[in-house]
RNA sequence: GCCGGGGUUGCCGAGUCGGAAAAGGCGCAGGAUUUAGGAUCCUGUCUUUAGUAGUUCAAGGGUUCAAAUCCCUUCCCCGGCACCA
């Protein structure tokens, strides 16, 4: 049975609440650090990886913590929009699926009765997220402060927040193209599929709609590529759909049954007065648009009444549906005997070459059909053809002589030109339609509808987008990537539609209470109410007394308490201290969040508060992390369940393996691959330091402190001064490879080379217990409290590193040591004999001078090798070794002036006999061989082998025997 | 397509403002310890060798005394791209 991590656990997470360790409280004689993550929405579970992100924010906190500064670690959740809606319905409906997935996810089933309305839902999600995730994980949070999108006094803030906007000129309105379900209003189409329940790959395509004259009607087809129309040969029509006739300003249309459905959406006055079967219309001539010329209607079956109009013009020279389809009416005998085709018009339909592009002869169409190997209209590979074709055409394409006044343009612009020309000719329109099929989670079917007074918040500004800008550059970013390319996302942003209608929760639009603000703007600046929000919570202040000038006051600074008081009967103390809070906290110093807000969250985050806020609020860091990924690299995804239920997943490996595997396992802006596997091998690391640590804590005796005693302390007060290093760029990786793995393997150098001081040992396990606190918090206090020291890690200072402590010299013996033992392990295995004696030869004094001499140049800058060689031939004692002597000198010369002198001192530095002696046993332990140490310098030494005079600074000459 | 990031030893990954690569981990192999546990410890893990020498950092060129690192070309992989916090 495994240990009972969540009883540990409990146990210090308790303590840390009684201590209060987790409020934040203003402390104006102390620096502040406040940071948080950009909240998750309250979709349903949530998986093993978003604790990545909340877990950096809590390590590094703690970090802050132990390092001097007073922090502020607020949560929230997001619950704008209707995922809440459509849980409470899928649950008051009795969905299976929906209600094996929360089961499966610990929820009691004897709750699911009250989730049958949409805040009940999100209660739910907050509980759970704060107990069952955050707290579960031992974050230190100032949980008083939690605060959700839905929650009243949160609205009032939003509302506030819109009125600066405005203010700021930043509110405008104008058409807007939407996607849209009849029944909830706008929805976010995006992979996550938060709003849907099919189509989340799809996207908005804008087409051409060009108009056929028939009569005096109109075909109606909807095209991609309005470039194509000079080598519009024919008109493809579905036999078997029944087309709709609609009228639109006055003009008769004919379009499939769907698509009149969309079009009421996006255009004024569009009615449905009568149906046709497409079967009567084949054979029908009708004039195209630009060109004027009469063209044939012929079937095709690839017409699919749910794309574009259901109709489609035929361009076979650069369509791959349209060449293929040709060609198979030609060949079909029933276009004569079924749809009384002549023969004759079948004949006159030929391509015409319109474009010209790299790599593709007259009929780029039938060249790519040709090399894919497709036959038969319908082949599903037809799909890929055309978007080879379109994507070559596009950015490598030139319009032939044939193309009119466009001749020669090439096709990235003259697909614009003639779709402006026919627009404005009345013989095109614009309309816009999904890729795919979308469904709304509801049930309903997505669609493009067109909105007419949409308010937008003006992201596009060129004044707000260039001070954001600036901003940016004195911001600190991670990784540098972004903070590289966050100035081309702030440019490319444009006007946000930010408010919705339909069935949504969230906070009403202030101007006009029909609109709710939509998610992505309601969550902008929501950092700076977390300092507010306390107040609301303990109902030491009521919603109905958030009002524009108490915001405007306690966030701006503008007006007085006293006025606000006297307006709000809130008393003015207590507007003054919340003044002063705001400005005691913020500004926010990490905004830490998942990749996909580079684009999201993140920009609106800046406009928002560089919009709004005077000059000293803005925001001074963001870090993006990367996701936790299921096999395959697909993004675990929170609306379809995710693999590990985090609950489970704390009690199997324990919060701190899993917090130190977050923390380890990769950099931060890299994707990690899920797999418990990994994770258990960051249990077992923890497990082996609780061993290791538990181990020393007996250890030790009262012995006179050894050269070895200096090493661990020069080692460990040089980890601090990693840990530090590391820590100041936020790097908890290299953090953790220090605390986590080199510092054990240092206590283990340290006994095994019969490190047995108390003292020494205390102070190291001092250090190395509380450095462990920012990400494995439970077991620092755990092994504290076992090593008998007071109080609680968490509540503790980092010790500061003693350079006093730090001793080359001393890190430099103990390499050698482990250099020469790895040496003798080599020599053994290589020389393949069964020694019986092992003979150290420590170097001759002289070439220790050679060295020294060396070092002496160097740091006079004037180290070469014949400079040097003529200092050693004037030494006596060195000369006296003749040509060893000078090759010695080259070497070193070389050596040495591509190192530093600091790197080189303990070279010669080392009095290698003492330390070899004082070794000896130590190395004859471990080889399990006698050991005599010699100087090169001595005489009548045992050397057979004359290795003694191979011996160096460094490389003592080894001999088995 | 636009913008961006990468290819290092079985795997994950250090190293990348040019100055001794093969840190560390995982996996694997051998040994020790231990009465079965995914435990712990030691040793090894590019080739070669009395501790040496050599080859290598996607491929090919170039700059330099010196290149995984800088430049050019080619191939391949990945990410983001707007109502998803």
């Amino acid at each position: 049975m495994a240990f009972d991590y969540g009883k540990m656990e409990a146990k210090w997470q308790a303590r840390w609440l009684d201590a209060g360790l987790n409020r934040a409280e203003r402390d104006e004689g102390k620096p502040k650090f406040m940071s948080i993550f950009a909240y998750p929405g309250v979709t349903g579970y949530l998986h093993v990886g978003h604790l990545r992100g909340y877990t950096y924010v809590d390590a590094i906190g703690r970090y802050k913590r132990m390092t001097g500064y007073n922090v502020l670690f607020p949560v929230g959740t997001h619950a704008t929009g209707n995922g809440g809606i459509s849980l409470a319905k899928k649950i008051a409906s009795g969905d299976e699926k929906t209600i094996d997935y929360l089961v499966r996810n610990g929820c009691p089933e004897e709750r699911l009765s009250e989730l049958r309305d949409p805040m009940s839902v999100v209660e739910f999600f907050n509980g759970v997220y704060q107990n069952e995730y955050w707290k579960r994980f031992g974050f230190l949070a100032d949980w008083r402060r939690f605060t959700c999108t839905l929650y009243e006094d949160y609205g009032k803030f939003i509302q506030w927040q819109f009125r600066k906007l405005r203010e700021a000129g930043l509110l405008i309105q104008k058409p807007y193209y939407a996607s849209v379900c009849p029944g909830c209003g706008p929805v976010a189409v995006d992979p996550s599929e938060t709003d849907l329940s099919k189509g989340g790959r799809a996207e908005t395509q804008e087409y051409t709609l060009l108009k056929f004259r028939h009569g005096d009607e109109f075909l109606i087809a909807a095209t991609l590529r309005p470039e194509t129309v000079y080598g519009q040969v024919c008109f493809w029509i579905n036999p078997e759909v029944e087309y709709r006739r609609v009228t639109k300003d006055g003009e008769t249309w004919i379009v499939s049954p769907q698509a009149a459905e969309k079009l009421q959406l996006q255009k004024d006055g569009v009615e449905i007065v009568g149906s046709i079967p497409g079967r009567d219309m084949i054979g029908w001539m009708c004039e195209a648009p630009m060109i004027h010329r009469e063209i044939p209607v012929f079937p095709a079956s690839f017409c699919d009444p749910d794309v574009g109009t259901g109709l489609v013009t035929s361009v076979p020279s650069d369509a791959p549906d349209d060449w293929i389809s040709l060609e198979a009416v030609k060949a079909d005998p029933r276009m004569e005997s079924e749809y009384g085709l002549t023969r004759e018009l079948i004949d006159s339909v030929v391509p015409i070459s319109i474009i010209e592009m790299k790599g593709y002869g007259d009929f780029p169409a039938k060249d790519i059909i040709d090399r894919m190997g497709i036959t038969q209209p319908g082949d599903p590979k037809l799909v890929d053809a055309k978007k080879q074709v379109y994507k070559d055409g596009h950015h490598t394409g030139r319009m032939k002589p044939v193309c009119g006044e466009f001749a020669g343009m090439r096709v990235e612009e003259a697909k614009d030109r003639m779709k402006q020309a026919m627009i404005d000719a009345g013989e095109a329109e614009v309309f816009f339609d999904l890729t795919e099929e979308v469904v709304c989670r509801c049930g309903q079917r997505v669609h493009i509808k067109r909105i007419d007074d949409q308010w937008f918040i003006n992201y596009a500004d060129k004044d707000l987008t260039e001070r954001t800008s600036a901003h940016c550059r004195t911001m600190d970013i991670n990784p540098a990537e972004y903070a590289d390319n966050v100035h081309g996302v702030l440019d490319w942003f444009r006007e946000r539609a930010c408010v919705r209608m339909g069935n949504w929760l969230g906070t009403e639009f202030p101007f006009d209470d029909r609109w709710i603000i939509e998610a992505i703007s309601d969550s902008t600046l929501y950092p700076i109410y977390y300092i507010i929000s306390p107040y609301a919570n303990d109902g030491r202040i009521a919603p109905s007394q958030m009002t524009e000038s108490f915001f405007d006051y306690v966030i701006l600074g503008r007006g007085s308490a006293q006025a606000v008081s006297d307006e709000t009967g809130i008393a003015s103390d207590m507007v003054e201290d919340i003044r002063r809070d705001v400005l005691y906290w913020y500004p926010l110093d990490m905004n830490l969040g998942g990749k996909e807000h580079m684009t999201v969250h993140f920009p609106v985050f800046l406009f928002n508060h560089i919009a709004i806020l005077p000059e000293e609020m803005w925001p001074r860091g963001i870090t993006v992390n990367w996701y936790v990924t299921g096999k395959n690299s697909d993004k675990i995804s929170k609306s379809k369940g995710g693999a590990q239920p985090i609950p489970g997943a704390a009690a199997k490996f324990g919060v701190d393996a899993m917090r130190l595997y977050y923390a380890h396992v990769a950099s931060m802006f890299v994707d990690v691959e899920w797999s418990e596997d990994t994770v258990t091998t960051y249990r077992q690391r923890v497990d082996r330091i609780m061993g290791a640590v538990e181990d020393l804590v007996s250890a030790g005796t009262d012995a006179p402190s050894a050269p070895i005693d200096d090493w661990l302390m020069s080692r460990f007060n040089n980890h601090l001064v990693s840990i530090r290093t590391a820590m100041e760029r936020n790097d908890l990786r290299a953090m953790a490879t220090v605390v986590y793995f080199d510092m054990l393997n240092d206590m283990r150098w340290y006994t095994r080379r019969g490190g047995d001081n108390r003292t020494a040992i205390r102070e190291a396990l001092a250090i190395w217990i509380q450095a462990m606190m920012p990400i494995t918090p439970h077991t620092a206090e755990e092994l504290w409290e076992m090593a008998g020291f007071d109080g609680l890690v968490s509540a503790g200072q980092l010790p500061k590193p003693d350079m006093s402590r730090i001793s080359a010299s001393a890190e430099y013996a103990e390499n050698l040591i482990r250099d020469v033992m790895s040496d003798i392990t080599e020599i053994r295995k290589i020389a393949g004999i069964e020694p019986s004696r092992l003979i150290l030869y420590t170097t001759a004094q002289w070439k220790r001078d050679v060295m020294s001499y060396a070092v002496e140049m160097l740091r006079e800058g004037r180290l070469t090798v014949p400079d040097l060689t003529k200092r050693c031939m004037s030494d006596e004692n060195i000369k006296r070794n003749g040509k060893a002597a000078s090759e010695l000198a080259k070497k070193v010369a070389v050596e040495f002036s591509r190192s530093t002198p600091e790197a080189k001192v303990p070279v010669f530095e080392t009095d290698e006999a003492t330390l070899f002696g004082s070794a000896a046993g130590f190395l004859s332990d471990e080889t399990g061989l006698p050991v005599e140490v010699y100087s090169a310098d001595a005489e009548g030494i045992h050397d057979p082998q004359n290795k003694a005079r191979q011996a160096a600074p460094g490389r003592p000459a080894i001999y088995l025997e």
